[in-house]
DNA sequence: ACCTCTCTACTTGTCTGAGGAGTCGTGCTA
DNA sequence: TAGCACGACTCCTCAGACAAGTAGAGAGGT
């Protein structure tokens, strides 16, 4: 099942201009095409290509000056991490975070301290007390995996997960909305059980246990 | 004789927009008013208010959703994803590629496509020819790591990866200059098993053959 | 009481036409 | 030759119209 991806106009423009300037159909500093000739090539209206240009331009690439023309100021954009997040497919993010979270649970195993431990037991209670609204339950959720990643000391493996976590939060929240289901019982158990194993220094359990947990987490949402 | 910087009132708009966003006038993940009620707020056109609009997008702020309404997705470009891994310490830099690395491997054994497994192949061989020069080698390796990863189809992935790169090509020719082999039988016949494990769709095999290598690799860098 | 379906109000997306403002090259003039 | 006026070209801004999509309210059936 191949999900259509329908982007506007005005996207798909901006992509096909990066495409062209990526080529290196333009030189560094050159003035493009002016919109009018622009907007026929790509099939789009002129504000449509007027609204991908200053897309680009937000972005660094492009710059324009009034009655001169639009310019080319980098040949491309250095592609922010962000941007990548946003733009990429929901599996796609899972995927990335299961590998970071199983791992980052197996070191967590090892070496995880007393206080870590503490803080991870005391994120579990609080994910439990936040079963009712959908908002502070994902969040509350959320506070419990980093608390994970945390134990695992690793400043990299922190960093990625911070970075998925706003796409992540969004999407969960939009799914929970939709169907709930993950406040349940069987979700808090197998919270518990990646926690004790964690707890344990089971580093091949905690991995597993991330990793089904999550996998079953993105058979929801494909 | 001040130049007076006369900027176009889309400019203008967006960086007002910014300042709201900053000052915390909206949550994030929150919709903004709409651009009928946002563009007599400016004193501009609702041709003006999209542009600002765009603009802010392209530098990954705000997301638009048509028929509900503009985002708040980021409060401002965050911290830059080069500075934490420069200031990282290198047993945490490979640790995180390990994750993915491993992951990668796992999903590429189940999608590889027979076009995968030639660019694979290619990249084995071109590593096994570049034995001698050190930054040849590492150059070759690094394309033979990523054509695994590129197999996966999974652009998440496959951006972490490149991320790594720089910082990981100067730890290993640093490496291989102080002490040599890995450029050795035993260092090819691993790459070699990895590449047999994804050719056999063997998705556990590939990420414990990967898993093994790079964990040779953390223990020689650490 | 609950679930589902439809319909409506609202929002963003796109195009068109118009006129304003700035830039740059051309050719005329002194 | 130097300076200047003009005109062609460009981006900038607005307004209006309609299409496309979303989300919530409300009716209807179970």
């Amino acid at each position: 099942m191949h999900q259509v991806k329908r982007s506007p106009l005005a996207d798909q423009a901006a992509e096909l201009l990066l495409e062209r300037i990526r080529s290196g159909e333009w030189e560094l500093g050159q003035k493009l095409p002016g919109e009018t000739t622009l907007a026929p090539q790509l099939g789009v209206g002129r504000s449509t290509v007027r609204e991908a240009i200053r897309q680009l331009a937000g972005r660094g690439v492009l710059s324009s000056r009034q009655g001169a023309g639009v310019f080319l100021v980098a040949l491309d954009a250095p592609e922010e991490w962000d941007a990548v997040l946003r733009r990429a497919d929901l599996v796609s993010v899972i995927e990335a975070r299961i590998a970071i979270e199983a791992e980052a649970a197996a070191l967590a195993a090892e070496r995880r301290t007393p206080s870590d431990l503490r803080a991870i037991r005391r994120a579990l209670d609080d994910r439990a007390a936040h079963r009712s609204e959908v908002e502070a339950h994902v969040d509350a959720d959320t506070r419990f995996h980093r608390s994970i990643v945390a134990a695992a000391h690793n400043p990299v493996l922190g960093e990625l997960f911070d970075g998925f976590t706003p796409r992540m939060r969004q999407a969960m929240v939009e799914m929970l909305r939709l169907r709930g289901g993950f406040g349940d019982e069987a979700d808090h158990g197998a919270h518990e059980r990646l926690a004790e194993r964690v707890a344990a220094r089971d580093a091949a359990g905690a991995a597993l246990e991330s990793r089904t947990h999550l996998g079953a987490m993105k058979a929801a949402l494909a």
